[in-house]
DNA sequence: GCATTTTAGATAGCGCGCGATTAAATCGCA
DNA sequence: TGCGATTTAATCGCGCGCTATCTAAAATGC
């Protein structure tokens, strides 16, 4: 035989690890938002920084940063396409002139009325309870804390 | 007051979103990861492929992909690196010319050995119990499959 | 037996995500 | 006050991950 009936009580086994899962599942998820995203114009990043200015708008880039875990070399490069999309104005701030304020333009508003019907869609792709759904984002709320520290 | 008290209650209220829990817990996996992976001088998916190949050596390009859910496009530039590094060898099938066989070099087998450590030095990031990620990873496992179809 | 269709892999271009560096503004403190 | 340290954002280069497209080889159909 091959080398691959060992393997399977390996730790390297694939399929006997959680991380394998969590990349490929996260790239199913995102898959199944490019599709869906489409109608909007927007990638599954994107569509977070609009989540995230829906909440509370003008936010500067590290305040976006740290809600998403992203760093400015991501998101700067986004957000200009956003920008050039016309869905939000950046503006330094006058008192701190390294501060770039991030600001939803009335179409970038306006976009919130069609997102709203995405997370039912997505929901309803992942067949899942609300329940079922609720546990496992905790349980990855509490492995990202964990990893990160 | 702004908007962002409605926000926690809507369904677009990012830290009730299972999708954004997957996506942060899979960008923290990927970097402690990428400091462990580090010392291999791969990268995940690079090391993903390493894990497909030394359960099972010689697999065509197809045949990773439908173990990783990686098509060509992104294949084909990630195995020319690993070859460049020396890590295998691509070859076409002489029965079927269309395949390409993806076969481990002597080096390529040998970095096993320094890969056994890394799944103990994950789990120990992670800080949870074997059974608590046992049920993650299954759980991951099923939203994946649900997303997919 | 030859045209058609299907399959395997490669290529080009785009948008992240990140390590590393740079530039500018502000802060802290002697 | 002056000047080094810190903070904030931007920039660059690289490696994915994907869509769309292409090439060549193999399978299919009549």
């Amino acid at each position: 035989m091959t080398d691959s009936n060992d393997s399977q009580e390996s730790l390297l086994a694939l399929d006997r690890q959680v991380c394998f899962a969590l990349y490929s599942a996260q790239l199913a998820m995102s898959k199944v938002y490019r599709k869906l995203l489409r109608e909007l114009d927007l990638t599954y990043p994107q569509y977070l920084v609009m989540l995230v200015l829906w909440e509370q708008d003008g936010q500067t880039v590290s305040g976006i940063g740290e809600r998403l875990f992203l760093d400015s070399a991501t998101l700067t490069p986004l957000l200009k396409r956003l920008e050039g999309a016309g869905l939000l104005q950046r503006q330094r701030s006058r008192q701190d002139e390294r501060q770039v304020a991030v600001v939803l333009t009335e179409q970038g508003h306006k976009l919130r009325e069609k997102a709203e019907a995405v997370p039912e869609s997505v929901m309803c792709a992942a067949q899942c309870s609300p329940d079922e759904l609720e546990r496992l984002r905790d349980d990855l709320h509490n492995l990202r804390e964990r990893l990160a520290s």
